[in-house]
DNA sequence: ACGCGAATACTCTGATCGGAGTATTCGTTT
DNA sequence: AAACGAATACTCCGATCAGAGTATTCGCGT
């Protein structure tokens, strides 16, 4: 009963046996063709585990074993009454219901500050050139799914990376833009801090004599009345 | 050597420590006081592992040990200058470099014929609702940061939050306006294909004579010369 | 006729994770 | 003054994962 729905696969091979029964390659083979792998991570560990959990829990009846030759054996699954319900409940819940994410970008924004403004903005226009490169190819695929006449209702996945590409990189550009022209909020705090560094003032000595080092603004900043809760840094 | 760089965690842990030496436990409140736990998962399991990956590969060194009391032992670590250096690089990789990442609602629109059409529709509407509900509080929160002049720079993560879940949004309730219309291509089968099935006719049956039971284009797409390699659903 | 790479179909193992559990102390209430 | 909850500072363990490794067979070229 622990972490039910957390791997996604579970429930991509719930679709599959909801199909038709399958042994636990042939679903893999399945997902891959179909370009699933694309949404889902498929990893031949975590299938054969996922599996035997799904068994465990009586969402799955392996149906029969048999070996062709002296090939591994082959186990065919097959889904059950309950393994559908989960499979709609489960599927509904994704859905509906947003969970709490933590993209990699999101981690590294929040430790930007770690790295001078100059070069971090260098490496967000990196990003923006790559982002560029993976839309590129995005669409070239649907283009070719067009010809295809595949129906968009079987691609609405990919619509969605493409979505969620476009607003990443117009994020990251303006980002990167704000740093540069110091617009964003804390920019000129951020980028005498390293003008600072790069001359051998130490950090401490920095905060210890703010008056000294930064303009009346900041200087306000590092010494707070505080009667808010706030903090710097 | 293993798995270096899978877990953000590490990569604060060391952003932490590069501000001054800290015992795990002062680690996890500092982070948690700034607000970074909404941006990096932290559980203790994992910092203390972390911690001691990150030692056993020389990033950072244990300092000294002691305990006040009877309480357990609190153990301070210092960053290495090896450390200081893997912070740097590891930070600009991931800002300049987007990695493939699997979002809980790729996956699920990736299956989303396995429900019926107005169902899916529904509880797509029912996420656009929530994702504004979580909208306007990252925004009560800004209009906070903002009362206490939190400097941008600080809270560039939620700006970036803020933006995907917009894009989200946008996206879902176009999609569900789409289905509900049938404006998104492919809708025609797939409601023909649940209507037949309320009304008990079996996936095979529906299959077997497309003809019978679709129109004209939709059989067409059924029964494919297919001289492309494409497959339905 | 035989060698070789690709495909088939898993198995195994060490790492990592999540989250519940533990033991102590401090501050506040009753 | 005793009791209680909150905070401190971890420890532990089962579940899960990633991905390298294994063994067999098939098709194809020479």
């Amino acid at each position: 009963m622990t972490r039910r729905r957390s791997n996604p696969l579970a429930l991509a091979v719930l679709a599959c046996l909801i199909e038709r029964p399958m042994h636990p390659y042939e679903i893999s083979t399945t997902l891959r063709e179909r370009g699933k792998e694309q949404s889902i991570k498929l990893n031949y560990g975590s299938l054969y585990s996922v599996v035997e959990s799904l068994q465990k829990h009586g969402l799955i009846v392996a149906q029969d074993t048999q070996r062709a030759g002296r090939r591994p054996e082959r186990t065919t699954y097959a889904v059950t009454p309950a393994g559908v319900d989960e499979f709609e409940d489960w599927l509904a819940e994704l859905l509906s219901t947003p969970v709490k994410e933590y993209p990699a970008l999101e981690a590294a924004l929040s430790l930007l500050p770690g790295l001078a403004p100059d070069e971090a903005a260098r490496l967000l226009e990196l990003r923006v050139t790559k982002l560029d490169l993976e839309l590129s190819s995005l669409e070239a695929m649907h283009a070719m799914a067009d010809r295809m006449a595949l129906p968009q209702l079987l691609r609405v996945e990919s619509d969605y990376r493409v979505a969620m590409v476009v607003a990443e990189r117009d994020f990251v550009r303006r980002l990167a833009s704000d740093i540069r022209s110091g617009s964003l909020g804390g920019t000129a705090f951020w980028r005498r801090m390293y003008e600072l560094r790069d001359q051998g003032v130490s950090t401490e000595e920095m905060f210890a004599k703010p008056r000294e080092y930064f303009d009346e603004e900041v200087a306000a900043w590092l010494a707070p009345k505080d009667h808010t809760g706030a903090e710097p840094s």
